[in-house]
DNA sequence: TCGATTCGTAACTAACTAAGTTACATGAAA
DNA sequence: TTTCATGTAACTTAGTTAGTTACGAATCGA
């Protein structure tokens, strides 16, 4: 998994998940998908299990599964749950007392706040659903593509 | 200069810059004013001389100034010179030929794009003359309450 | 012209972050 | 009770970026 990747390869896992409701799936078989370890995709999927977007089981038959409906599960609540900060940049003082510094943090503190909010809005409006029905119309195409060749 | 606060910084010099208008600051001041090293500073704002954003000069009596009025150099310009990223995740494909990444990639994309178009726009309208007010409204705060005390 | 000053940049070091890995305890099912 | 799977701590490795040193190039003043 590279660096920064972390909300890409959650989706793809997650997409994996949706196309497999009835069965759990191990987090070898899911560091499988996205060429990492089974360790890494659970550190990386906890979040996602407290938020109640997944849940796991242990033992036989145990692994991961979708904690709800596809379209109940948006990219913002993923990417809340991973802990993501979708706006990178740093507004921690460094030269407490400098009234430039002040200046410029509080001009910086309010635009994140406004971006935030906006990206959050539009994250929320994407569902899972939405991916998964993006990946069958993919598969389709393909599909059509191949028996036509 | 701690790590993911380049624009913090940068936007701290730069209000210094626009507050000594008539003269050329040096590396080594505006180090002191950000607590680094010259040559970071240099480092950090060449991006900016190549947009026109500051100009640089050597010799005696060298160093940098803006190139243009505090109110015709907006965040996004900034940012944008710096080569700074507003969404930090990646969208490269690891896994060719897989449908599932695909389709993630897609949206992300998507996503990606609108969001960056969103807060370019946002940042296109804040100046470096508007942080400069910012900074001499507190400025006369401060002179108001010491004359008070 | 000479020397002081300042930027431009390459090369290296140090610190930090995050992924990868190993190991083992815990819990569940056959 | 054996096997399989997660939970998590601890450590290693790789990659990124700030910090530093060094030195060449340009500019100004004496």
């Amino acid at each position: 998994m590279k660096r920064n990747s972390r909300l890409s390869s959650t989706l793809h896992i997650l997409v994996h998940m949706a196309d497999a409701p009835d069965r759990a799936l191990t987090s070898e078989q899911l560091a499988g998908f996205i060429h990492t370890n089974p360790v890494v995709v659970r550190r990386t999927i906890a979040g996602l299990r407290d938020a109640g977007i997944v849940t796991s089981s242990r033992g036989h038959g145990g692994g991961w599964q979708l904690g709800r409906a596809p379209d109940k599960i948006s990219l913002a609540e993923i990417s809340a749950a991973l802990g993501e900060t979708l706006l990178p940049f740093s507004t921690e003082p460094e030269s407490p007392g400098c009234l430039v510094e002040q200046a410029v943090i509080a001009v910086l503190d309010d635009f994140r706040l406004e971006a935030e909010r906006l990206l959050a809005e539009r994250l929320g409006h994407i569902t899972l659903a939405d991916l998964t029905a993006d990946f069958r119309r993919r598969y389709d195409l393909i599909g059509v593509s191949s028996h036509a060749v």
